[in-house]
DNA sequence: ATGGCTATGTATACCGGGTATGTGTTCGGC
DNA sequence: GCCGAACACATACCCGGTATACATAGCCAT
């Protein structure tokens, strides 16, 4: 739904046609998530069944261009003040991975872990270079004046946070299991001291 | 992809039919991803197609059982070993809601990011109350936690991560942005004073 | 006992997200 | 003058996800 809710908003702005959409996204989110022409176009035409947007006919160059309506800035409006629910966080592979991993046998977590750790840091690099990148386009000023580089910006440093986050998921894991491994080995039928306090 | 490789990894266990199948992923993952019953007979559909299953007949009850195949088997190996690539990350809805809120008129930023603040935290609170929920079932017995007991939780920690770092994000986001709007206010006309308001 | 509720179990229709591909035009550089 | 890149639109296709239909079995309460 997110595609959908951020072409309505792009629309909000000024009316447009379906390729100079697809470029004012790709402006806010860089190469993040690179959006493919085919779905601004099938999105445009349920944007329009549902009422939230209307093809307006060309303009001078012959482009088709989709206006919102009423509705469409209503369906905004709730969009931008409505926070997303995590009620139903869409599905992660990497914990949906891990958690079959510990209760399958013959599967080394260790392994998937660490190597999932090292993929983890490489692409926590690659975003810190992106991160001078986007800064040296500006010269002078460490700020991006531009808010489209500005948006940009931001998203990289969710990218950022959301990397490390996974980061320090995978070496909590590593030492639960850890840990989990000592006491059934140690202790098997005694109720043993469940004091928990991890090294944070 | 993860469902259809969760499938899998179970079926590696032992030969199972649907609704089985379906009964121990949410062993796994709880109430975090229910995975809808119609999901998983298509998607045992495909993997008979892809080779990666086969249909094995009934068992005593009538159920249609489906065993895993050898190239089921390394596919879920590889599956596995190769770690989830960051290079492509699943579309982040509240970064694009947070890139199209800081870019287009009309939006109070702050207000957005206050109210998912709250949002999350509450998801937060859900999570702490969910996992001591988790630890309470195993108060009396000296069972040490079963194994699905573990793979939950270590989801839920996952979730629990997750939401920690957008809230650490959120925060991040308010002071970039406070910072922007000072700098703005302060020096609007430094150097290059077409660079400012260039709304293509 | 029977009517309803829940759990078990399978199957299909449908929609939206996402990718690949096909088809043109325009424009600048070699 | 030609070639490739950018521009612009459209469609086919697959997969993930949800809703729904359908059927049986057990259980509980009036």
């Amino acid at each position: 739904m997110s595609v959908k809710h951020a072409l309505l908003a792009l629309l909000e702005q000024q009316p447009m046609y379906g390729y100079q959409l697809r470029v004012e996204f790709e402006q806010r989110t860089g190469t993040t998530w690179p959006l493919n022409v085919g779905q601004v176009y099938t999105t445009l035409t349920r944007l329009e069944r549902d009422g939230l947007a209307s093809a307006e006919g060309e303009d001078a160059e012959g482009h088709l261009i989709y206006r919102i309506t009423d509705a469409g800035r209503d369906e905004v409006a709730t969009w931008f003040t409505t926070p997303v629910s995590r009620t139903q966080p869409p599905r992660d592979e990497l914990a949906i991975k891990l958690a079959l991993a510990v209760t399958v046998a013959g599967v080394d977590v260790g392994t998937v872990i660490q190597q999932q750790r090292s993929a983890t840091m490489a692409a926590l690099q690659d975003y810190t270079r992106l991160k001078r990148q986007a800064g040296s386009s500006t010269v002078a000023p460490a700020e991006p004046a531009e808010p489209a580089d500005l948006a940009w910006s931001l998203v990289l440093d969710s990218l950022v946070f959301g990397a490390e986050a996974e980061i320090r998921w995978l070496d909590h894991c590593e030492a639960r299991l850890r840990r989990a491994a000592v006491e059934r080995s140690a202790a098997p039928t005694t109720s043993a001291p469940a004091s928990e306090r991890s090294t944070r």
